[in-house]
DNA sequence: ATGTAAAAGTGACATAAGTCACTTTTTATT
DNA sequence: AATAAAAAGTGACTTATGTCACTTTTACAT
């Protein structure tokens, strides 16, 4: 296992920034955004911010998971979104003056830049691109939540395990589906062990395969049409 | 009952105004607004946009009300907000190149002006105040639907009903709440005939009272208990 | 290497909620 | 005012999904 707890990274030479909303920074707004920006090394199940404190700035990822979720009533965990490299997590909060509404935590080991709000506030105000860059990421997840609130009304649970499954394989590009069956049942809305016996279905109707407890999807077209349903 | 269908609407007097984002407008301000808008009256369930189509513009409720709505995979309308006069709809859409992910339509009759996407988005450049109440607005509704998500995940019909009163009084405030018991089951994701048995159920525990289909919240705090369980 | 705790998985059972088929009531339309 | 059409409401039945109680397996820490 390599040792990435002593890594630094610069922005300039940052492979995850290429899908990022920095994508469109020119060398010397890089070289800005290198000089504010700190990066910490996260091992998993350590939590970036916490639902309920004051947010203090942006998280970008430079390698690693991190799972952003809500609680419920009985505070079952339920999770809204698994983000990947070149994601920035925790913008949202940037804009309102309020409190965190969602936790997020590594799944995994990871490597995690941090941007202060000021300095964050100030890369907005003053960039055109990244502006409407953000303004375009909030429109385009607010219609990414309608759609999953729909699913949550109308969908089976086996259709949102589908719908989930194509969604994490995505995310987990080229690798296998690695998480707890409580994560992903918490992701697609369930209890584990109904999760757990879908997955059995699939496995049986040789839909996904099993390494261990990391999911590898072989006909992703099944899920598509189970997903539809 | 009123012959609203020629009133036309000066942004100067607009009572709406005050709860809109157009709030801090000042006078002069006001006035550019008013020169660009159009007015148009609706009849009840009349659209304002279909999803599918292209952008045009924003609508801007003085009076009436409206529901914007997705379809899931089986054409099932799934209620995603009830918008009421102050609100504007449909301006998620003017920051993506995309076409409407959802259906908004009146639910009466109502006044609605309109103001196109090039004047608006001019208006949303040049008066950051305007900017920053969208981002704000964008990101609040963000975080809305992560509860409404979580709701629909992990609450039972009768915790999402009782939640839905509570929202709607507030959405028909004063006014008794007034929609179809299919319009009601597709805000709360449920069957008509679900949502009526436990509607029944919240009139015989005292919660709710009935004026024909218009609804009453008699004990709001029952329903918030009912609501967080 | 080994023990312990967490995660994965199984079985039996209960029930919330969906579906279908129908009646009654309300709301529009001619 | 009469009729048609839509909405509201009821009953019987089915089933998907949650819960509880438990065993087996895996992963981690000493």
């Amino acid at each position: 296992m390599l040792d990435k707890s002593h890594k630094h990274i610069t922005c300039e030479n940052c492979l995850a920034k290429k899908n990022s909303l920095f994508k469109s920074f020119c060398d010397d707004q890089v070289v800005d955004l290198n000089a504010v920006k700190t990066c910490a090394y996260y091992k998993k199940n350590q939590p970036l911010f916490l639902e309920g404190s004051l947010p203090r700035g942006v998280f970008c990822l430079n390698s690693g998971k991190v799972k952003v979720f809500a609680r419920g009533e009985e505070g079952k965990e339920q999770i809204i979104h698994v983000a990947k490299e070149g994601e920035i997590v925790g913008f949202r909060a940037m804009f309102s003056e309020e409190p965190y509404k969602v936790t997020a935590s590594t799944l995994e080991e990871s490597n995690i830049c941090f941007i202060n709000k000021s300095d964050f506030l100030n890369l907005v105000d003053t960039n055109i691109t990244l502006r409407n860059g953000i303004m375009k990421e909030l429109s385009s997840e607010l219609a990414n939540r309608v759609t999953y609130i729909t699913n949550m009304a109308q969908k089976s649970v086996r259709g949102r395990l589908a719908f989930a499954l194509i969604l994490l394989e995505e995310i987990y590009a080229g690798e296998l589906i690695n998480l707890t069956r409580e994560d992903l049942a918490n992701f697609v809305g369930t209890a584990t062990e109904t999760l757990i016996r879908l997955l059995k279905d699939f496995k049986e109707e040789g839909i996904i395969q099993t390494h261990g407890r990391k999911i590898e999807v072989l006909n992703r077209e099944d899920l598509l049409k189970i997903s539809g349903a």
